[in-house]
DNA sequence: CAACCGTGGTA
DNA sequence: TTACCAAGGTT
């Protein structure tokens, strides 16, 4: 059975109507007053798209008002420093992110006059505007009937249809565009995307969802079979490995401090951080002669001030926090500088290097 | 497809 | 503490 046929088996007997009357109705009464949603501007209702990837409203909104008075046109930010972007977005993580959406928006500046592309095939080819934020654009910037499937959608899709397709993989997320494409309201497609995720996070939460507020508990399979906290399928990920590091607080003879800057690409990219002795098989000793093999600088270590893990998706940083001196040698290192301590606060930094950093004072 | 890519909140 | 989770995208 393909794609399409499973569609419409899964829909047959499902009340489209009712369903969106009902899910639209209840969002446009109870949606949660945001800053991105106080106009259908396509530069902010983007901004705010990629800034909400992987990461809770609460911890967008101060991210996104901040960003939206530094940068407040696409010109704005195509104009802005890429190092200024990144420090706007520091904390947030997923820096990518943040480089891809200034590259885009360069794009749209440049290509397009400034004005985002209101077809999704012009939008689609925009860096880090994946078929997520694609449809979301489309849908509440220019009241366009795409679907905008997210983690909300599938959780909520999955308990409503009763589907127990596994929504870990990226196969999953078509079934339910496809479901979408038959569902979604044409006459407010916006509403309806919209009042998915905001069901998925304000009432068909992951664990233990409130079916009794839920204002399409009727139309709900799962619930109807009292499975919904079965629902929705997801194959868990594998746990990540631990790397042990020194993290090194090297001061010169006038107090200055030594960053570096990461690679443009990868973990953290271009972000700035303290030497990080990568500690597999090295013991104190041979970390001092790997560190002046690196830098071209003899140091001292001072006793350990604290040890700090950094937790990502697929890895963990173990970190020793160690002050330090330079004895003897010259800094040669391309990424490397010294700064005052005063001016690290220019740069941006992970958060784990930001409680390192803390030290300093003591 | 599966690995890579951050961070903070919560049970 | 561990494990999972949160408006995904790229390679």
């Amino acid at each position: 059975m393909n794609r399409t046929e499973r569609v419409e088996q899964i829909l047959e007997t499902f009340n489209k109507d009712n369903f969106k009357t009902q899910l639209i109705d209840w969002f446009k009464k109870e949606q949660r007053i945001l800053p991105w949603r106080e106009n259908q501007d396509p530069y902010r209702v983007w901004v705010s798209e990629i800034m909400l990837q992987q990461t809770r409203v609460d911890t967008v909104i101060p991210y996104f008002n901040h960003f939206l008075s530094k940068f407040p046109t696409p010109e704005a930010l195509a104009e802005a420093e890429e190092q200024e972007v990144l420090k706007a977005w520091e904390g947030l993580g997923y820096y990518s992110r943040a480089r891809n959406l200034q590259n885009a928006v360069r794009e749209v500046v440049e290509q397009y006059g400034g004005k985002v592309p209101d077809n999704p095939e012009e939008l689609g080819k925009l860096k880090g505007v994946g078929p997520y934020t694609k449809g979301a654009i489309l849908s509440i910037a220019y009241d366009t009937p795409e679907p905008a499937v997210d983690g909300n959608v599938m959780r909520v899709l999955s308990r409503i249809l009763h589907i127990e397709d596994d929504i870990a993989k990226q196969s999953t997320r078509k079934l339910f565009e496809d479901l979408v494409r038959e569902l979604i309201s044409e006459e407010d497609p916006s509403s309806f995307n919209q009042g998915l995720m905001e069901l998925g996070a304000m009432i068909c939460t992951p664990k233990t969802p409130s079916c009794m507020l839920c204002p399409v508990q009727s139309e709900c399979r799962a619930f109807d079979e009292g499975v919904e906290t079965e629902l929705p399928i997801k194959s868990s990920k594998k746990k990540q490995k631990k790397s042990p590091y020194l993290l090194l607080l090297v001061k010169n003879e006038t107090g200055d401090l030594l960053i570096e800057q990461r690679p443009s690409e990868g973990l953290l990219a271009s972000l700035w951080q303290f030497p990080m002795v990568p500690m597999k098989d090295l013991d104190m000793e041979a970390a001092k002669h790997w560190f002046y093999g690196e830098y071209g600088l003899k140091v001292e270590f001072d006793e350990g001030v604290d040890q700090i893990k950094h937790v990502f998706s697929h890895l963990i940083w173990e970190m020793e926090v160690i002050p330090a001196k330079v004895v003897e040698g010259t800094l040669d290192y391309e990424r490397a500088t010294f700064v005052h301590p005063d001016e690290v606060v220019d740069y941006p930094f992970p958060v784990s290097h930001q409680k390192a950093f803390k030290h300093i004072n003591l």
